[in-house]
DNA sequence: CGTACCGTTGAGCAGGCTCAACCGCTGTGG
DNA sequence: CCACAGCGGTTGAGCCTGCTCAACGGTACG
């Protein structure tokens, strides 16, 4: 009788995504989207990496052999400009998918925020998986479109809107990615990663949560953890645009 | 002998798609991503439509049936807040797809901005023919994470910059996806829609096109058609960040 | 225990927003 | 045919908010 152990792909170690579906059913909320035999499909070509916090995944406009998929940890994906402005494209989360080459070239410089899971897949083995599986890339168009649909809102959300409203909608993100329980929000990066992220000073930032502490929306339990106290308030912030 | 006559889908009536690919090959352009087979069997199963400037597609939060693919003319994407405010998240092109539902429902508004050739086409349909041709969705991932790409690119620049800035950008967006043959740019939409994209005021999109236009960088030949003059200072103002 | 680095706070400045007036084009009705 | 209203676009004046530069406190790590 085959034990939990004979396995070579246990479920509880085999590349997972979530996302928001096409279709009607799973109540607005992000659901699994991967069934067990589709995770273990992965799991079989893919390599099981652990990463130190602060280390480079990959560089930007260097070539692509890998799609990475994270089991847990944070990842910042960013890019240098010129001018030597960094700006940080995204965080990216358990359960998210990151690596899609343009023009066989990575796009963005990823990052290890936190100490970091990952699963590597190999960019034409996964091509080749998801040519002959419609049912799997199905999944994963979801996936790429439900990104998509987040970072059109964040980019509505970003442009043109006080620092106090772009932080409370950071955090409301933050609160709906992290693993922490709520009302308590884990929130490992820097400021200055923040800051970036959001088009703002970091400056500007510790301003904003200075503000939404002084007037009891949120408060500090430490330097990187926070917690929502008035959640109503903090909900009118987030929503008004 | 079939004459064109006979065809029930001429290649020069099917729907197209471009996108820059995944892998090498396409210098760094957007190319045609669909085989003729291909944009056949999307033909045989399209609506196509006509549409008068103006014309709402569909609106946001209403059930999707349909995805549509632009054969001609301009669309904006936008979306109503509680505030009253309107945000454009996107304009939209020819050989561009959208419709792509979250949870049964549209996100956004979609109306035509000029006169409208479009193919519509049922999603379940699309979805069927997709799950059993992978290469062809394939081409569907790539497009989507295309745009995506496009989205995280536009999200950092509209971030925390001058109103000169991003209105050269945003030129330059419409330069690279407009029909015009440069350095002539056709600008359909209004002053208004381009502010609520770019997250500005109309006053500053106007104070913008003013400064560009005083120190010669552009010209107007009419109220919507730019030419570029100073190419070397546009692309200088595109690019820094 | 010292040294960086991260985060916070303050002062002054610049650029964009708001409010308001004005111009030119379009379409409409007398 | 013309007068007028409406809308889109431009320009001006004053305010507000976030940026820059700078100093300072606390924490982490050697």
């Amino acid at each position: 009788m085959a034990s939990r152990g004979d396995l070579r792909t246990p479920l509880d170690d085999a590349p997972s995504l979530r996302a928001i579906t096409f279709g009607t059913g799973g109540e607005g909320k992000p659901v699994p989207l991967l069934t067990s035999t589709q995770r273990q499909q992965l799991a079989a070509i893919a390599t099981r990496l652990r990463l130190r916090r602060r280390t480079i995944v990959y560089r930007e406009d260097t070539p692509a052999s890998w799609i990475f998929i994270i089991a847990s940890g944070i990842t910042k994906s960013f890019r240098d400009f010129p001018s030597g402005k960094r700006r940080v494209a995204g965080f990216l989360f358990a359960e998210d998918l990151f690596g899609l080459a343009e023009n066989g070239l990575y796009v963005n410089t990823v990052q290890a925020v936190t100490d970091l899971r990952l699963y590597r897949i190999p960019i034409d083995a996964l091509q080749n998986l998801l040519q002959h599986d419609g049912q799997l890339q199905l999944r994963f168009l979801c996936k790429v479109t439900h990104v998509l649909r987040q970072t059109q809102r964040q980019k509505i959300l970003v442009t043109r809107r006080d620092a106090v409203g772009r932080v409370a909608m950071f955090l409301s993100m933050l609160e709906r990615r992290c693993a922490a329980p709520p009302p308590a929000i884990d929130m490992p990066m820097s400021r200055a990663d923040v800051a970036s992220y959001l088009g703002l000073s970091s400056e500007a930032v510790s301003r904003a949560t200075a503000a939404l502490t002084r007037d009891r929306t949120i408060a500090f339990v430490d330097r990187h953890t926070v917690r929502i106290v008035d959640r109503g308030r903090f909900d009118r912030l987030v929503a008004d645009v």
